[in-house]
DNA sequence: TACTATCATTTGTATATACAAGTATTATCA
DNA sequence: TGATAATACTTGTATATACAAATGATAGTA
């Protein structure tokens, strides 16, 4: 059943669900190859970009929480994908080698992800898509 | 720091993850006040108006996997705020009086969520917002 | 310099949800 | 009519995430 047959799904809380899920889905899909989750899949991209980084500021680009940014960073780290490396109050991530080497199938994840669903949406509509998601989003930043 | 400040959260896996996560919370505000979440409230009200309704057509209405709806039967049925009966396949759902009671106040809760998210983006927005968004929902649908 | 406040991160625990497999029932059809 | 398929739901288990409290470190101040 499409969401549209149920007048419940008229209230933003069931279309943003729904919506988020789907698009997880999508996600998922596409970083399955580097049996990742998008977000550990992020995660690592951005380390590998930016070594150094530390989960604080993880924990705002990616807009999760400090703790689970620690989550996502233990398992890179048990993967032997990421190293931590704390020095008084402050923690830096770096990717190991073995993390380097996944750049170019992240990149391709990532370039699947966006392919998938301008194909199905059309570049204008995605592009605007988001655009429109972050604006709310903002606006609702109480 | 607001998402538009990361280039990362121009992807759609992030923005619509954070704004399904911010009006969770909006949500899960306006339906504290009955100590239900929004899940819980919303096929709680949708029993009592249609007695007898299955889970099946609960998991269609909500956009949720019947897995997630038996759960969420099962902490309103711990509750004595609803009763499931099985006659061969088929399972009914229904409001106990006790459940039926709090409809008013699950009406509040829904209305006080509808003004808060109103009262933030405006009426048109609002309403555009959620239509595009079960669009792209159904589009997505593979 | 000691005291307290603030910051960065982690830990413990809880919630919402999903998927896959299992069970029980009914329907189909050869 | 008996075997197989389809339906409806539940159970076991896993994931993603959050919140609140705890830890440890530095900074500000009296």
């Amino acid at each position: 059943m499409k969401s549209a047959d149920s007048k419940f799904c008229q209230c933003l809380y069931f279309a943003s669900n729904a919506l988020a899920r789907k698009i997880e889905k999508l996600a998922v899909n596409s970083w399955s190859r580097v049996d990742l989750s998008p977000s550990h899949g992020y995660l690592l991209m951005m380390v590998i970009e930016e070594p150094g980084l530390q989960p604080g500021h993880l924990a705002n680009h990616l807009q999760l929480q400090p703790s689970t940014i620690t989550r996502l960073i233990e398992k890179l780290e048990s993967r032997k994908l990421v190293i931590r490396t704390t020095e008084g109050k402050v923690t830096n991530v770096y990717a190991t080698p073995r993390g380097k080497d996944m750049l170019p199938k992240l990149k391709e994840c990532l370039q699947d992800f966006y392919q998938h669903y301008v194909s199905i949406l059309g570049k204008d509509e995605s592009a605007k898509l988001v655009q429109n998601m972050i604006r709310v989003t903002d606006k609702l930043d109480l």
